[in-house]
RNA sequence: GCCAAAUUAGUUUAAUGGUAAAACAAGGCCCUCGUAACGCUUAGCUGUAAGUUCGAUUCUUACAUUUGGCACCA
């Protein structure tokens, strides 16, 4: 997908069409008062203050009308430069302008762009002409707070995307409609993955045979990757004591996004948030020598949190979810080398797996916010330098984000992009000085003395729900061989003839996920079908087969039939597990 | 949670202020040798609850769920 906010022409363009749009809306609705109108990686959007009105669908048409009717008129856009003093003058009937030229530096030119009757606050650059913003569209509104601040008022906001052509504008909302196509919650109906019911409740899903097949083998290999380095695996139940949330403090950050406490024999319990806690005390339930550490706790552990309605979405956002998650308990000397452990085998795992599209945060904390964060400089700044040591000596490119860090400590997030939607974390590795001591959590170090363990919080596959709907999108739901619910699908020409050498095929590869589709249909009915499902590998048995002892096979996406014998088939279904294609 | 919209059969979609249609899927019958739908046939549906109306799937309201955003995301 294209980057308009990165493309320096179609930055500049996109830029105008936001001003082309807000005028057209004060056309329309001339007591409008407008907020920003910012380009965006997927075009452009503005905030519109509409008094009472709200944009509703029908609206959308009109304004895109207007819009063109002033492109046709094609009036140039001229920059003005102006002193503050004439800036608050020119806009003293619109406070959102005010408060934006209040904000800007006395040293700074404050320049607006004109465009017949419309004037708008802007640093551009612009177009010549609102002649050039012909091949645009608006794509979606909704409500949208003043300053991102949910106790604020709610703006109109809508938003729109313009190219030079039109065919380059086709081809953009034909990428928008395919994108839809590989939605993972088509994909997952389509497949037999998942479903939710309104009886059982939203946010809550459910995998279906086929869905757990995919979930097993993901939850297997990523085990067997933690084994190999030393993980060791629990098993913990998915409530606790609300005593337990609030020793490590998540009971006053989070109470308002847990399900709400139940009172039983006078003791209170949540369903669990997050499994950290329950790893504290499985720690601190021996007592550790310097020697002991690392110390790697891991688990495929239930959770549950009460995220808002309007933030569900499929398997990406749910109201319980199963976290590939893991605690290393360390010394501070560990940190290093540990931290780089997890980096690389979530590399690792990228790698096999053949995930590409995806790039490092750096969540660190806001030095202002006292509240969120817990209070200690000093942790904080060593925590911060030590992620970033750690992965400027990988190599790894990343971005700093301010203010996205968790209360105990910064993290490193990996995030996606869906094939609809925001971007989101599908792997994060944390640092945390914070809940060991609020644990009281020790080690006997080399000179006898008690000394606290540093933490890292980690998930490779962040929770296997997130990990499943990622992967539905990347594979566009065909899945590789060794992830496919059915591997293998053999379909006999005719059964009268060939049923019981496909039969004898099947038994022989007994160690594969096979599907004989014995049905009394046609061949090319059942190819269909066996192409729909993304079946990676369909077996031909006919006449031709059963005499020289061969099969025949196509792959997913391939129209050719290849014959070979058994074996060298074997080979070629061991090659593509081992490979994970 | 907030703003907007949607909800018709298992699925995808059509139609209507006078009681709902098609395709695929499902059941039955028929056909039976080479790579994306053989043919015939049967059954099945207006999210829930109120209201307006002689009559509501259609209009109104509430609720539920879903979708696009906003906010949130340990």
């Amino acid at each position: 997908m294209i980057n308009i906010k990165e493309d320096a022409k179609l930055n500049k363009l996109n830029h105008s069409c936001a001003h082309l749009l807000a005028q057209a809306v004060k056309h329309l609705y001339p007591e409008a008062k407008f907020w920003v109108g910012p380009v965006i990686e997927e075009g452009f959007y503005y905030d519109i203050d509409l008094g009472d009105k709200v944009i509703s669908e029908e609206d959308i048409p009109l304004i895109e009308r207007e819009m063109k009717k002033i492109s046709k008129d094609g009036k140039r856009i001229v920059r003005h430069e102006i002193s503050k003093e004439e800036a608050l003058e020119m806009f003293k009937d619109d406070p959102y302008k005010i408060d934006l030229i209040n904000r800007m530096d006395e040293e700074n030119v404050i320049s607006c762009y004109t465009q017949g009757d419309f004037t708008d606050l802007c640093r551009g650059p612009h177009v010549e002409s609102v002649k050039e913003l012909k091949h645009f569209k608006l794509l979606k509104f909704s409500g949208a707070y003043f300053k991102g601040d949910a106790n604020n008022k709610m703006l109109q906001r809508i938003y729109g995307i313009c190219f030079e052509t039109e065919e380059e504008l086709n081809n953009y909302l034909q990428e928008l409609e395919d994108a839809k196509m590989r939605d993972h919650r088509k994909l997952g109906k389509d497949l037999g993955i998942f479903m939710t019911n309104d009886l059982v409740g939203k946010g809550l899903p459910m995998y279906l045979p086929n869905g757990y097949i995919l979930w097993e083998t993901l939850e297997n290999y990523i085990k067997g990757k933690e084994k190999k380095l030393g993980y060791l695996h629990v098993l913990t139940p998915p409530l606790g004591s609300v005593e337990l949330y609030k020793t490590s403090g998540h009971w006053d950050h989070y109470k308002d996004n847990m399900f709400p406490k139940m009172e039983v024999e006078g003791e209170e319990f949540v369903l669990r948030p997050m499994n950290c806690p329950h790893h504290m005390m499985i720690y601190a339930n021996n007592i550790h020598s310097y020697r002991d550490l690392p110390i790697k706790i891991g688990e495929i552990a239930r959770d549950c949190r009460f995220e808002a309605s309007g933030a569900l979405k499929g398997i990406e956002r749910v109201r319980t979810f199963c976290q590939n998650d893991a605690h290393l308990f360390v010394t501070p000397e560990q940190i290093e080398s540990e931290f780089s452990e997890v980096v690389n085998l979530i590399l690792d795992v990228y790698k096999e797996l053949h995930i590409t599209n995806y790039h490092f945060e750096l969540s660190l904390r806001d030095k202002e916010d006292k509240v969120k964060y817990y209070p200690d400089d000093e942790m904080w700044n060593k925590a911060e330098d030590t992620l970033r040591k750690v992965l400027d000596d990988l190599k790894i490119d990343y971005i700093e984000k301010i203010g996205e860090a968790a209360f105990y400590g910064p993290k490193l997030d990996v995030q996606v992009k869906p094939a609809v939607g925001n971007e989101y974390t599908l792997s994060t590795c944390q640092l945390d000085f914070c809940l060991p001591m609020k644990f009281n959590l020790t080690y006997i170090d080399k000179d006898g003395e008690k000394k606290t363990p540093v933490v890292l919080h980690r998930a490779v596959f962040g929770s296997l729900d997130r990990f499943i709907a990622y992967y539905l999108e990347e594979t566009k739901g065909a899945l590789p061989l060794w992830l496919s619910p059915v591997q293998i699908n053999i379909i006999p020409v005719n059964n009268e003839y060939h049923l019981t050498y496909a039969k004898e095929i099947k038994a022989k590869l007994s160690d594969y996920r096979v599907k004989l589709d014995d049905r009394e249909e046609k061949l090319g009915y059942k190819m269909r079908e066996s192409v729909m499902n993304k079946i990676p590998i369909t077996l031909i048995i006919g006449q031709k087969e059963v005499d020289e002892l061969l099969i025949s096979y196509r792959l997913y996406g391939k129209s050719e039939t290849i014959t070979t014998t058994l074996d060298e088939f074997i080979k070629l279904l061991e090659e593509k597990i081992r490979t994970k294609n």
